[in-house]
DNA sequence: CTAAAACCTCACGTGGACGTCAGATTCCAC
DNA sequence: GTGGAATCTGACGTCCACGTGAGGTTTTAG
């Protein structure tokens, strides 16, 4: 498929898509015309792309990931960047944890002193 | 306190306190000479200010948060932002949950796949 | 065959949270 | 009072995942 129609069915940018060939995380065939294909596991791996992004990985790391998440063997330095990714996201859920209970304490607070003057009955 | 006193107990550069200053977040006092001057309630601000910004809160959430934190009180508004970001914490969790996941699984396998060739026993 | 839609390659723009450098001023210990 | 440390105000630099044109080429529907 061309590069509009992967864009829609993975639901990123054409942009997007042609940054990461530029990383050299997807990269397509080629038409005569110089025009990318793409084959229909290319959307699996947008979503993996796009999942990873979401957690934080950086594009360099998605790159040496990649490989390994659909050949299923690892050098040991990427062994290392999985583990120290997989310790990196633990951090940031806690963080993230310890935030929504600030906030939801807030909220609870806020909540009451709001009807408080709102419904004072 | 001074503001290298307070980067040093907050852990934050100096930079970062005038950062947080232009942004309204943490306004301090001025000497006569012109030096920002702290008081002592001040570190825990900034813990709590780097606590949002490592939960995805952008300067601008934090400045409307920040003052019914300390109050306790929340106009509907604020109230609407702070359930607005409990929900996409909430969200940027299940997440890392699912790149963790993910990261657990090639992990696993790289793991018996790398003892396969470096310890055949 | 043709027109328009889709695609191509540069290449500069963006936003956010600071880093960093320059040059001037203020503070404090002695 | 003086010298060095700390601080001051601009203002430009950084990083990263794209956004956004400009100007030209390829593909495809009719």
């Amino acid at each position: 498929m061309r590069i509009g129609e992967l864009a829609l069915k993975a639901g990123v940018s054409v942009r997007a898509l042609r940054y990461y060939e530029e990383k050299g995380m997807l990269v397509p065939e080629r038409s005569t015309g110089g025009h990318r294909h793409y084959g229909d596991r290319s959307v699996d791996l947008v979503w993996l792309i796009q999942q990873f992004y979401a957690a934080g990985l950086s594009s360099r790391s998605i790159l040496e990931i990649l490989p390994c998440v659909e050949t299923g063997e690892a050098t040991p330095e990427v062994l290392d960047l999985l583990v120290a990714e997989r310790e990196r996201i633990d951090r940031q859920m806690s963080e993230l944890s310890a935030a929504r209970d600030r906030l939801d304490t807030v909220i609870a607070n806020a909540g009451s002193s709001c009807s408080d003057h709102c419904r004072p009955d």
